[in-house]
DNA sequence: TGCCAGGCCCTCTTTAGGGCCTT
């Protein structure tokens, strides 16, 4: 990675698996202490997978985790504000995330397009690093390569997975404890301008 | 009725199948 590049990590939570569909419900990310999160009421129902993993539920036009209420926000604004704070970096912005190409990024180009922002996205960001990728082909011989058995593995720790804040945290605090190269980062990192 | 998908990687492979990883 060139030295004028900023790596962001972040995470999504979602109303399910199917990229082509889902609803954006959690959008976190940090890069250093700096942090963003926001909240969007989903438009569609939750799978029950996802309701049990993320513990988020939708009830009388209100969003809940583990039964408390959370504030939320448009998704529009929820977008917007994100590529705001990407944009404070001053610099382009790679968007780090377990399972980039696969999930989070097609998620997140496909809303971004619905909304008409890809191009503004784009001028922030320049790629997409896959840290599931990069971990299984740079660390060979582990049981699993999920995020939640990486920490374990490499941080020593349990956490509260499945909240995108704290998976975005934990991911900044694996990468740094990697400190992979920039040739390692390069081959995980795709182009923001293609297609998922 | 079924209970959500799918790209990548591995191998008991390549005329294919199964598991991983994300919610």
């Amino acid at each position: 990675m060139s030295a004028d590049k900023t790596i962001v990590f972040f995470d999504l939570e979602t109303t399910g698996l199917d990229t082509a569909v889902c609803d954006i419900i959690q959008l976190s990310a940090i890069c250093g202490e700096k942090v963003f999160n926001a909240y969007t009421l989903p438009r569609r129902a939750l799978t029950e997978s996802a309701k049990n993993v993320t513990g988020f539920t939708v009830s009388n036009g209100c969003l809940f985790l583990r039964g408390v209420p959370v504030d939320t926000i448009p998704l529009f604004d929820a977008l917007t504000s994100f590529i705001t704070f990407l944009r404070s970096f001053r610099r382009p912005v790679v968007l780090a995330a377990h399972s980039a190409r696969r999930f989070d990024a097609p998620v997140l180009t496909r809303v971004l397009t619905q909304f008409v922002l890809r191009q503004e996205f784009q001028k922030v960001v320049s790629g997409f690093l896959d840290t599931f990728l990069l971990s299984k082909n740079v660390f060979h011989g582990l049981n699993s390569y999920s995020q939640e058995n990486l920490v374990r593995h490499f941080l020593g720790k349990t956490y509260d997975a499945h909240n995108a804040m704290e998976d975005a945290r934990m991911l900044q605090e694996l990468f740094n404890t990697w400190n992979p190269g920039g040739w390692d980062i390069s081959r995980f990192t795709y182009r923001s301008s293609l297609a998922f």
